[in-house]
DNA sequence: AAACTCAAATTGTGATCACAAAGCGAATTT
DNA sequence: AAATTCGCTTTGTGATCACAATTTGAGTTT
């Protein structure tokens, strides 16, 4: 008689009183996905999530639906929505992509860069060093996350941040687990290049930057935590 | 008693049986603001789209948030939704970013670029010669697209091509009028030198090529409409 | 004539219901 | 015992309805 159950519980995310609930269904899918919560491969009901999320299957349709357009769900064409899978091939290329994007974004900010702002940079990255320092992944990923959108955002016309977001809800997850894996993580992050770059003006050295920096950050830790997943299995 | 009337004609599209109404009503809207029948700045209306697309208010909805998300749609605090107006700033950045893009798609396919697969782009660049010199610039706009479809679309794991796909549709409307307002078209593209840099397997000429192409192409023809339609203004 | 007020209409939003298709299990057949 | 068929359940989909907020336009006031 009861439902199958199977109820998958969400995390939680503070609901401001005036969103709509297909707004707080949307930001709370997107947080879940973020940090992992979902699990690639199983099928996610509209019910199960309505229910789950506490509002009706209409809104949740529709923030599935925007979750799909920005690639962080799949559609299949039994119309069944699920978590794609990480493979080393789209790991690949997403973090190439990403590479490729932020540099450019990058560069097209500086002519936006005003000293304050990259005061601010600064200040979010000696932040980033301490919380880093104190064990404290959480807020590090977090402040590093703000760190490259501050950087982007100084674009008064920042028509790359949304694929830029993009990129990140489609590897968020995959790195999640993926830091499980890493035995240590690699402190290593070029962000004092980067503010260099910004303060020089030097719009070369500043792509240079971003490029290594995440191609040095992300993608080792994907590709360390593939190569032992991989392992794994076989 | 009738109500306001107004209602906004959308250009048909074949509609499959097996299509879903939401599907349809997504491909219709996208297909409308591709070739710039909504112009920008004026409101939609959910119930007037759905009476217009011969659908219900649910559909349209669903529809319209992917469209949102794909930045091909605007939704406005007041929760209003329209088509977002262009800019030479925006412009600017959109150029720049489809060219950082498509080159390095370009790049990334060209491992998977067999010989046929190149026979097969030197056909429809052929075609788009013949349609171009026919004088039929919709067949043409549209083989231009496959053309660079194609070409990225060799790579197994084509996840820059939802971001070019909604690279296009941002400029695609303005690109429209855009060819209105240009006195001579730029019969010059690039198609040449891109296939000789896959023949030859050169990574850096077959980038090269590809965001001249645009930059040429797209880029020269948007600025040129910008300066006359800004010298209207004026 | 410009600004303000207020009621009617329009609009976005979300819950509910009905329907068809897909998924699932148990009983049956080969 | 393995495969199949048949029934029930679950699920996606879409239309409709009710409600709140916004917009609109006429009438009034300054």
């Amino acid at each position: 008689m009861a439902p199958k159950a199977e109820i998958q519980s969400l995390p939680e995310v503070p609901r401001p009183l005036d969103v709509t609930s297909q707004e707080y269904a949307y930001r709370r899918l997107r947080h879940s996905l973020m940090i992992g919560a979902i699990d690639p491969g199983r099928a996610l009901t509209i019910r199960g999530l309505a229910e789950a999320i506490g509002v009706s299957p209409t809104p949740v349709r529709e923030a599935l639906r925007r979750l799909s357009s920005e690639n962080a769900l799949l559609v299949l064409e039994n119309r069944r929505i699920m978590v794609p899978e990480m493979t080393t091939q789209r790991f690949e290329e997403l973090v190439a992509l990403r590479c490729c994007i932020e540099a450019q974004a990058a560069e097209r900010a500086l002519p936006y860069m005003s000293e304050v702002k990259i005061d601010e940079l600064e200040m979010i990255d000696a932040r980033i060093d301490s919380a880093f320092e104190a064990g404290d992944l959480e807020a590090s990923t977090l402040l590093n996350h703000r760190f490259h959108t501050e950087l982007h955002a100084a674009n008064p016309v920042p028509v790359a941040l949304p694929m830029i977001e993009s990129l990140r809800l489609q590897l968020g997850p995959f790195l999640r687990v993926a830091a499980r894996y890493a035995q240590e993580y690699y402190t290593v992050d070029r962000h004092k290049e980067i503010i260099a770059a910004l303060r020089k003006r030097d719009a070369i050295a500043l792509a240079m930057a971003v490029e290594s920096d995440i191609r040095d950050g992300v993608g080792r830790l994907g590709r360390n935590a593939l190569r032992r997943i991989l392992g794994e299995a076989a």
